[in-house]
DNA sequence: AATGAATGAGCTTTCATTCAT
DNA sequence: TATGAATGAAAGCTCATTCAT
């Protein structure tokens, strides 16, 4: 036996989680985690019954992998974006804000699996630390790029800490609003107040956040 | 042992149904909405497994009103809150602001409860539309206070329902991190984010917001 | 107090019982014995939850008084028919025949609640012991009239017994027919069925049963 | 053990619900229709708790399932009994009316399981119907082969429907006293008095009824 | 690796019964 | 005598998990 078939068996033993997992993520979205069974999940893949226990031994183990499959998808969603931003800040900060609204983030079943997550973060301390490790890194890089703005301009008074929490939690918020509101508050809208706010923020950057840069 | 007693076999109608209420907050928020079962809440309440159904029907029941209960508690409290403010603008805008940091409001079971039934908003109509009412009302009267600042000072270029939508999601996106990163964002730091936005927005009244007015 | 008060007394616990027992045979035939809770026969009574109890001290003691109250009050029927009927056997006969098919005794709660009870003969002593009593006197008093109309007549090769045997079966059997297939083998119906069978064992006396003796 | 095994972990589907029902009928004429619990039906069956659920979904599904088997049952038996008896009216007659008192269609279990559903009937419209349904074809069967024993012999005064209707009311009064008095009136005394009845009503055929075929 | 019948613990709900008023 | 809030045992049902195939 070969390495390359070892591999391919390997391959094929991923592609059924990643199969359980979405499977999982769109259970979720239509039905609560609370009302999210196994059963669910496998007829969703497609799969049988007992599918879910043999590759994720049991259910709390398959939620917490989701958990970890949708914080790695965000965080290769805005490293991808940063890439692309080149090495101008503002354009990095731009870039930076805006991966919240893109269509594939900002997908409202995602969404939905993020605040079902949030909700139990209280009482399960494992959400919670998956969830802190979602904001870590990138809160490292966020702070880094406004203080070289903040450098860069003249904008002596400001806290890179601060505005760094403001633009989270405002982001956070947005997200929110566009679950609970999602008929008024579009994609589109959420990104317009966000850039709104960094334009007000950093007035002699505006024209990086009040252009449509998609 | 009072006429309003909150044991033994007697007890009002609106007794029973309120302490009950509050049994199932401290469930939620110490188990989770999947893990709160109806043991859990009459025991909490120090009273036997049926008294559930006998006050609220069933569970689904119990959750609706336990949802609409921390609405109305929000309402009651914000509509105090600007009552005690008087007539200037900016003072209402910052106690209207503030009261989302304070003590009662904040109460980290009542946020707990918040996300919980923001988690399950997705799949559930009843709890999405008691969350849409929420801040109907709000939105109405923060877009008021703002316009009237707006008028009043020289904020010309500034639009009063996208700062009432910005000030909103900021609002829940720093409910969100207090309650997932509690030990490093507390309710005054919220509040002093949420200030700093404010002060940034209305330069002119800038006092009104950085001042410490508890 | 007198003998008098103490009476009315008395009476006042007697009307109590007997609208129990009316309701409880209301709600048998409505929604059977098995759906018949307390709650509804004190409801039907429009009295309290606890009324029963207090009267009956449990749900079996109110089911055996039920079952015994109408196997009383059949009872009280074919002795009142038999006794209008006169000294004549063959009228004796075709009266008590004819009396289960009439508007009190063929009523569709009753027939309900008799074979609602028949249902648990097998797995109810009581029950069992009841339904026998229903049927002990009956069959003498039976047994005694044919036998009288077998010797008047000429019917020498017939058995009192089991004419009685088979004329209370078919009376049973016809009361099933109304239950079942109510909209087709009304009252009348049977009665008619019923008739014939006599007129048939005892063509002497045909007129007896066959005209219409209402 | 044989591929049809009873017990174990794997059985084909009908043979689980097979004895499932059996075990169903075992317990309602033990304990009756209202003491019949999911759980005295799986230990009945040495199965576990969930079975019925998984089988038959739920308990008001077991019943009616239940139901229509013994119905299926007892259509079968006279089926066949008929089959055997050739073309010769009054031997089908026999036939029909003497399966009645077989061992296996009255064995006490199956008549106490149909008293319990008869004694639902009024209640339960689902029971209604598979009660009619129960003699709808067995009737128009019964009232063919009378009609043509009426017109062979010389029975022009009788009405097929009639005495189909009457033969069938007393078949179920005979059952009800086997239940009620079974220590009374056995099998071969119920049998011998439906038989007395043809007998008395078409006497030109007494020998098929009165000599003993059994 | 995959299936799906079977299990059984645990949930919501019902309801006969109790008892303070 | 009568009420009805409260109880708690027991019911039906769900579902994560197991395991023979």
């Amino acid at each position: 036996m070969t390495a390359e078939s070892q591999k391919g068996r390997r391959a094929s033993k991923d592609t059924r989680r990643r199969q359980l997992i979405e499977a999982t993520i769109a259970c979720i979205a239509k039905r609560g985690l609370g009302d999210t069974t196994l059963a669910h999940v496998s007829k969703t893949a497609g799969l049988s019954q007992g599918i879910v226990n043999l590759h994720f031994t049991n259910k709390v183990n398959l939620m917490n992998e989701t958990l970890s499959f949708i914080r790695d998808e965000y965080e290769q969603a805005w490293k991808n974006a940063l890439e692309k931003a080149g090495d101008n800040s503002a354009r990095q900060l731009s870039a930076l804000a805006r991966i919240d609204y893109s269509a594939t983030v900002a997908d409202p079943k995602r969404l939905a699996v993020w605040f079902a997550f949030w909700g139990e973060v209280k009482s399960r301390p494992v959400y919670k630390k998956i969830c802190q490790s979602r904001v870590t890194d990138y809160r490292l890089i966020l702070v880094g790029i406004l203080n070289k703005l903040i450098d860069n301009g003249c904008y002596k008074e400001l806290q890179a800490t601060n505005i760094a929490d403001s633009m989270m939690s405002m982001a956070d918020g947005l997200w929110l609003n566009m679950l609970i509101s999602s008929h008024v508050l579009k994609r589109k809208d959420a990104e317009k107040l966000m850039m709104q706010y960094l334009a007000q923020t950093f007035p002699q950057h505006k024209n990086y956040f009040l252009d449509s840069h998609s």
